[in-house]
DNA sequence: ATTTTTGTTAACCATTTGGTTAAACTATAT
DNA sequence: ATATAGTTTAACCAAATGGTTAACAAAAAT
């Protein structure tokens, strides 16, 4: 077949439609007609490529998730010191965050719903951020003294929640402080420099 | 009617049913079905009391959200000073979402789906945490030199994050970090007091 | 004691929804 | 040209789902 290379094929067209409609309504609230009308093709051709909602969701969850966690563990285990380490990785995931605002609520949102289905699962083997070697590294700075006696632990939730949390709480932050949306993205921007300020200031001896 | 005080009457039953087949399967996904069920009625018996599935989650949602923005007001607006208030907030905060392990999943959930809805409503002006004192004292803080410059929208996000992001990504957390529920309840315990102690630790001057 | 109101149910209904089927269309190979 | 394999559709189906109805039971009011 000599595909246009500007038209998408029907797969193409249904992966982006499913994907629209999955990160917005979540599974449950999906419908396939929905999926269908978005991509434009008949019903029945969803069941052609991809044959029932499960799997293609199933399909779009995983192409997500792989972005959710994106350069993470890259990033963890490089032999960068540890507060370049959580520069980048907040830069990193900021990026990604604003790139793709949907992608934290849907993720954690389908996570919620099953978590032994995609937890257990190979994929989340590979993918899932390891934070062994940070963690150690943390350690090793404590037993150096360069930074002050603190549980890696916490000192990881509170790095993760500081740079998730804001884009899934976005529509309550937004609305207790007031901001549209340019104020939000501007607060998100000034967070990949005030987060890692904010840490270094709190652990640095 | 003479009530007997040990079994509930109906609408109590339902309301208690709905709470939780709403709560752990969302809006799009609970089954009116399957409230009646777990309320041990017949599901003509909602259409009674609740008249339809949306009037009875809205009930459900109000109710459950004024749990999860607990006393937050009454504590941002006391005469309080700084770091007392920001303690405060942690262990209030933590208590509540201990007690209510799906409530953060839930109202951050179906405030993503329909944000108009619910934050535009007469409710929501009276209970949505309301920050503009707590950024106020921040700036009389830096203005008296005891805590460092810092811009008051910022250090709210983090106090928020760190205390509610954990509860939302329970299942991931748990998963990358090896922990079971007991694990995750002990750590969530030492947060009460970890969280104070690295943000004053950041901002004190 | 009888009527009226309130509470509860089984059976039913219309629509939505995920999924199937058989036919038609398209491009390529023979 | 014709067969063939892959692609797409309209029409259809069965199950699920939110909601209604009419009858019945229990309380309360008269």
């Amino acid at each position: 077949m000599v595909k246009n290379k500007i038209d998408k094929t029907a797969e193409e067209k249904i992966l982006l439609a499913a994907k629209k409609v999955f990160t917005t309504h979540g599974m449950a609230g999906a419908r396939m007609q929905d999926i269908a009308d978005e991509a434009g093709i008949n019903k029945a051709l969803l069941h052609y490529y991809f044959k029932d909602k499960e799997k293609l969701f199933e399909v779009i969850f995983m192409e997500e998730a792989q972005k959710f966690f994106p350069k993470i563990n890259s990033i963890f285990e490089s032999a960068l010191p540890l507060f370049e380490k959580i520069e980048r990785f907040c830069d990193e995931y900021i990026t990604e965050m604003m790139r793709h605002p949907y992608l934290a609520w849907f993720i954690m949102n389908e996570l919620n719903r099953d978590p032994e289905k995609f937890l257990n699962s190979s994929w989340a083997k590979a993918n899932l951020p390891n934070p062994i070697r940070l963690v150690e590294q943390m350690e090793r700075e404590i037993k150096k003294g360069t930074i002050r006696r603190i549980q890696p632990v916490h000192l990881l939730m509170h790095l993760l929640s500081m740079t998730v949390f804001p884009f899934i709480a976005k529509p309550m932050m937004q609305k207790a402080l007031q901001m549209d949306d340019a104020h939000f993205k501007k607060i998100m921007e000034e967070r990949r420099k005030e987060i890692p300020r904010f840490i270094i200031e709190s652990i640095r001896k």
